[in-house]
DNA sequence: GCGACAG
DNA sequence: ATCTTGTCGC
């Protein structure tokens, strides 16, 4: 088992150091990444991978893969002890440089303010948002069912995120601010992400990758064979 | 004690 | 998360 008291201890150190303001310098990115993990060989290894988009275009310009042995449990909570070896090293092989990472977990949608997408977004320092499929904490009013209704995702009176209706019929995202941008502007930012689908386009790249879908394998050898 | 619980 | 067939609705 793993002892999570020292882990939360962390957290809580680290969440203090999230900042939820736009950087001065940030207008328009050139350069949107996604991150995620996939697993092979039944949850031996951790595959992560980044693949970077040009904007607006969101076209994929780059993409890195990371294995590395699964050393850390799931459990719901401490996510990002378990992906993050993965995701730093996929991170540091990548040559261009993202103006704005999407990661597919929660940023400060958290118990303890510290989702994925926030503990990253320190160690990287660049801003990062986080984009879930579902909800870890907080309370929403009911969502519309009509296109981009959304709702603010609560703690109490504190707004932690939000909840998006990407798609017409598709359950809404959970959307929040992983560190250096503001709740505004994490939703803006993944709506410029979107295509036809529900997630954004870097998160599904990243996803293909990381999961090695056959959507990628299928562009990988179309790449090779150029 | 019980239910909830990112990926 | 992963594995994996069928099914429903647009």
């Amino acid at each position: 088992m793993i002892d999570t008291r020292a882990l939360r201890e962390e957290q809580r150190i680290l969440a203090d150091q999230i900042e939820l303001q736009d950087p001065p310098e940030f207008t328009t990115p050139s350069l949107i990444a996604g991150v995620d993990v996939g697993f092979e060989q039944g949850g031996e290894v951790t595959r992560a991978a980044v693949a970077v988009l040009s904007y607006p275009t969101l076209e994929l310009v780059e993409y890195q893969i990371a294995r590395i042995p699964t050393v850390m449990p799931y459990i719901p909570g401490f996510l990002s002890f378990r992906e993050l070896p993965a995701l730093l090293q996929a991170w540091q092989q990548i040559s261009s440089h993202p103006d704005l990472v999407l990661v597919d977990g929660q940023g400060i949608a958290h118990p303890r303010r510290l989702g994925v997408a926030s503990h990253f977004g320190l160690m990287i320092d660049v801003p990062t948002i986080g984009v879930a499929k579902s909800r870890l904490c907080g309370q929403f009013l009911p969502l519309g069912e009509t296109l981009h209704s959304r709702q603010g995702l609560y703690e109490g009176d504190e707004q932690i995120g939000w909840v998006w209706r990407s798609k017409l019929r598709c359950n809404p995202l959970f959307i929040s601010p992983g560190n250096r941008i503001s709740m505004d502007s994490s939703i803006y930012w993944v709506e410029q992400g979107m295509r036809q689908y529900r997630l954004p386009e870097p998160t599904r790249w990243a996803d293909a990758v990381a999961s090695n879908r056959t959507s990628f394998q299928r562009w990988q050898r179309l790449s090779d064979d150029l």
